[in-house]
RNA sequence: GCCGAAGUGGCGGAAUUGGCAGACGCAGCAGACUCAAAAUCUGCCGUAGGCAACUACGUGCCGGUUCGAGUCCGGCCUUCGGCACCA
């Protein structure tokens, strides 16, 4: 047989598969349906090894599938707005559309040279107008159901991308995407209600058995729900309640002052009666001018000022200080927080620095606290109330229900849950993304676009200039219209949407991808979701994974669709390294998929990173290592040239009764490979050890190339063995099959285990002495219990080491070992 | 501080249910083939001692449970990730 030529061999196969209709996927109520997803990616131009590895992962779970009898659907598309291509449009003045519909048309090229089996038929780019129509649609739907606002508030933005950001997209006070600092600007923008889905969003989690638990975290963390009091202090002095909300109301009878932040509203007036007005003011002043950063870092040196204002605590009448601090958050709960310096760390940090009165209401019964000499809040969540009025002797925990009850049954609180969870700012002052369908009649106001108008579509007489607000504002033609209902003189909404909308449903739309009437089809979006497995990388876990459940809950509701949650499975794969850290060009430890492919094959560079390390893990790049799987696939060429002539001959049902000790023993190992590499794609996604399992097989038809073999026997293992090479490595899967075999190995069944060819007669079961491997021995399969102890002391070796020794007992497991225990 | 994950040879990693630690691969060493090289094939490859059979030690650390622990329990250490002035 000639020499393995993945070149050749991946262009052959890459034009077969290339043919219109090959992978096409259409509804078949006769088999069970998989949807097996990718992460799409954004049309940067080139596909990295991260890509490869996301896609290689995919492949194989979307082609074993396909042979195991699912009907699956296994589509590709682009997530094709964004910054930079508004970035290359700036920097060297090409169109944003022309600049992604090229690097769409390159990674396409790159992705098919990978050899990926996708219904490109259902391809989707978001950027295109017969998608975004549906985004804009879709907002409208969000807008008619009340999860689409506008409304002013003081919104993440930074100055290099010159627009705003979500919470999700700050990270540690920085962009997510050009790492420069956010600050705070007070603007008018468009939200999405996501804090109306919090508890659901919280409780499904539950729900998601298929996702790795530290996605789950991140999502519960982010939500960060809590539960506690919501009660109101009267302040005389100007005649006004002040709202505060506590998760330790059994230490409501402790408070000594009332923590406002800088932006409380009632601060206006109880300034226009303090003593102190003007250098409140001027506290107030500096604290907002400060950063993002520097106002939530936990380090940060806790400052306040003391009001001269007093409100009343309700529980006990007691004359409460007003202070406004640096420390209180506005955005959170009531933006007003009771202080109780005895149980609560910073509220002792901050009252001693003030010298505020302390007063205990919490002692621990079980070590009664020395009040007179604690330098230290007590916070344990253990203990008994005390100075509580009717609460006193009290256990903490009933406490905290019975004074909410209290609380209640008087009128001035309530039971409240809040959560850390912000509405999702979806406005962007940017140009290349959704323009958001609203437009303002100088009359009417704020106003839908009417669905036949849709899409609104982006116009191209504009100015990108860095810096500058809203390029669409730039455009007259956009920027003019009548209003639709009066026909009088109108204005769009000049800003465009978050493209996290724009790949919050994607996959949704995968599933009709050619719909005009609708999104998609009901019955279509049902028959194939939720997606069985959806593969990504962890940078997602909060953003596009939170985004996407919120999205697929109010399409629910708006009954677009009949099922809660978008993702039932969910692998996060590591990334990919080189020399300790990720790949980057300022690092120069890129290596470029392109180059290892033209080297060796789309099939080593797959066969690689699958086996290189388990998916979820980082995988460090080893160019030695990808030389190693070449050789592999060299040897799988080799072996089956060498076994050509007796595949040739042999049946498909023989007798394996008739296969020498040596032969049975292959077919034992080719067997337990298929039991093997079945359990560990399907159960696991441990593709490194089914691959290792493949090797081993490998290596056992390898101790047969100088001897002759049974041609049945040769014919069973080459078929099998290609089977399941077909996922991993598919070209040179089907280069081999289509030369010893009959029809498209990826349109086979996938190998069947045979549990009576790993039927064994003898067994080798390790003999230990105290716990020690000392021997081995062969011994008759299934031998029992009583039987094995019966052996033990009679096996030369034992005799030997446990001579003039007691043996005290005997511990057998069939199959396994036999242990003896002596003194 | 809270929550989560991880720690095994020179390296990537395996050991799925408490039962032979180090599968498979990489690197390395030795040999075969070759004029030679590449490719290929064969063998060795945790540490220490020993000619060897073998023995002792060995899965981050300390302790425990068990006939038996990489795996279970208690207490730490380190690394990575998330949340965090959230009341």
């Amino acid at each position: 047989m000639e020499k393995y030529n993945p070149q050749e061999v991946e262009k052959k196969w890459q034009a077969v598969w290339d043919a219109p209709d090959y992978y096409r996927t259409e509804i078949d109520e006769t088999r069970p349906k998989y949807y097996a997803l990718e992460m799409f990616p954004y049309p940067s131009g080139n596909l990295h090894m991260g890509h490869v590895r996301n896609y290689s992962i995919g492949d194989v779970v979307a082609r074993y599938r396909s042979m195991a009898g699912y009907n699956v659907l296994h589509p590709m598309g682009f997530d094709a707005f964004g910054m930079p291509a508004e970035n290359a449009a700036i920097a060297h003045g090409v169109k944003p559309s022309d600049w992604t519909f090229a690097n769409i048309k390159n990674m396409i090229a790159q992705q098919k040279s990978m050899g990926l089996a996708y219904d490109w038929n259902r391809e989707v780019e978001t950027c295109r107008e017969d998608y975004y129509r549906w985004t804009q649609w879709l907002f409208e739907l969000f807008y008619k159901r009340g999860l689409a606002y506008k409304k002013e508030a003081a919104v993440n933005w930074c100055d290099k991308c010159g627009t705003v950001l979500a919470n999700e997209q700050v990270v540690d006070g920085k962009c997510w995407r050009c790492d420069s600092e956010v600050h705070k600007k007070n603007l008018a923008q468009w939200f999405f209600k996501i804090t109306d889905y919090a508890d659901e969003l919280l409780a499904d989690l539950d729900k998601l058995t298929g996702w790795p638990t530290r996605v789950k975290t991140m999502q519960e963390n982010w939500i960060g729900r809590s539960e506690g009091l919501e009660f109101s202090m009267e302040v005389p002095a100007i005649n006004e309640k002040i709202s505060v909300y506590t998760t330790r109301p059994d230490t409501s009878f402790g408070v000594t002052f009332l923590a406002l932040a800088p932006e409380h509203p009632l601060l206006e007036k109880i300034c226009a009666v303090s003593p102190n007005a003007d250098a409140v003011k001027k506290f107030c002043e500096e604290a907002r001018a400060q950063s993002d950063i520097e106002r939530t870092s936990s380090e940060s040196e806790k400052k306040g000022i003391f009001t001269g204002i007093y409100c009343v605590n309700p529980f006990n009448g007691g004359k409460v200080q007003i202070w406004v601090t640096n420390y209180v958050v506005f955005e959170y709960g009531t933006g007003a927080v009771m202080g109780v310096p005895t149980h609560d760390e910073r509220d002792w940090m901050f009252a001693t620095k003030y010298g505020l009165e302390k007063i205990w209401v919490i002692d621990n019964p079980n070590n009664p606290l020395d009040f007179a000499n604690m330098d230290n809040a007590y916070v344990e969540k253990v203990g008994v109330l005390i100075n509580s009025g009717a609460f006193t002797g009290m256990e903490m925990h009933k406490a905290i229900s019975a004074i909410i009850d209290e609380a209640e049954r008087q009128g001035f609180g309530k039971r409240k849950v809040n959560y850390r969870l912000r509405d999702w700012l979806i406005s962007r002052q940017r140009y290349w993304g959704a323009p958001i369908p609203i437009i303002y009649c100088d009359k009417c106001g704020e106003i839908l676009v009417p669905e036949k108008d849709l899409p609104v579509k982006l116009p191209e007489d504009v100015e990108f200039k860095q810096g500058a607000l809203s390029p669409l504002s730039t455009s007259k033609e956009f920027n003019e219209c009548t209003c639709p209902k009066c026909g009088g003189h109108a204005h769009r909404e000049t800003d465009t949407m978050d493209t996290f909308i724009c790949s919050s449903w994607y996959y949704m739309r995968y599933t009709d991808a050619h719909n005009t009437e609708r999104p998609f089809n009901r019955d279509k979006v049902n028959y194939w979701s939720p997606v069985d497995q959806y593969i990504g990388g962890i940078e997602h876990a909060i953003l596009h994974l939170l985004y996407s459940r919120f999205f697929t809950k109010v399409l629910r509701d708006a009954k677009l669709l009949d099922y809660d949650e978008p993702f039932e499975n969910l692998l996060t794969q590591g990334m990919v390294i080189k020399d300790g850290a990720k790949m980057s060009k300022s690092l120069g430890n890129v290596v470029s998929p392109e180059e290892i492919i033209s080297a060796y094959g789309a099939d080593t560079a797959r066969l690689f990173i699958l086996f290189a390390a388990p998916v979820e893990r980082d995988l460090d790049w080893s160019d030695e290592g990808v030389q190693g799987s070449f050789r592999f696939l060299n040897r799988v060429w080799r072996i089956l040239g060498i076994f050509g002539d007796a595949i040739a001959k042999g049946v498909d049902n023989y007798d394996a009764q008739t296969l020498t000790a040596e032969e049975k023993d292959l077919r034992r190992t080719l067997h337990k490979t298929i039991k093997k590499v079945t359990e560990d794609i399907r159960d696991r996604f441990a593709f490194n050890t089914a691959i290792s399992s493949l090797m081993e097989l490998v290596n056992a038809m390898h101790n047969f190339q100088d001897k002759p073999i049974n041609p049945n026997l040769a014919r069973e293992s080459a078929r099998n063995l290609l089977l399941m090479l077909a996922p991993f490595v598919p070209h040179i899967a089907a280069e081999l099959w289509s030369k010893f075999f009959d029809g498209d190995v990826h349109k086979q069944n996938w190998a069947v285990f045979d549990a009576a060819a790993i039927v064994e007669e003898e067994t080798e079961i390790v003999v230990q002495i105290n716990g020690k491997v000392r021997d081995r021995v062969k011994v008759a399969v299934g031998l029992s219990k009583a039987d094995l102890e019966k052996l033990a002391p009679t096996l030369p070796r034992v005799a030997e080491l446990t001579e003039g020794k007691t043996i005290v007992k005997i511990i057998a497991v069939p199959n396994k070992l036999i242990n003896v225990v002596v003194k």
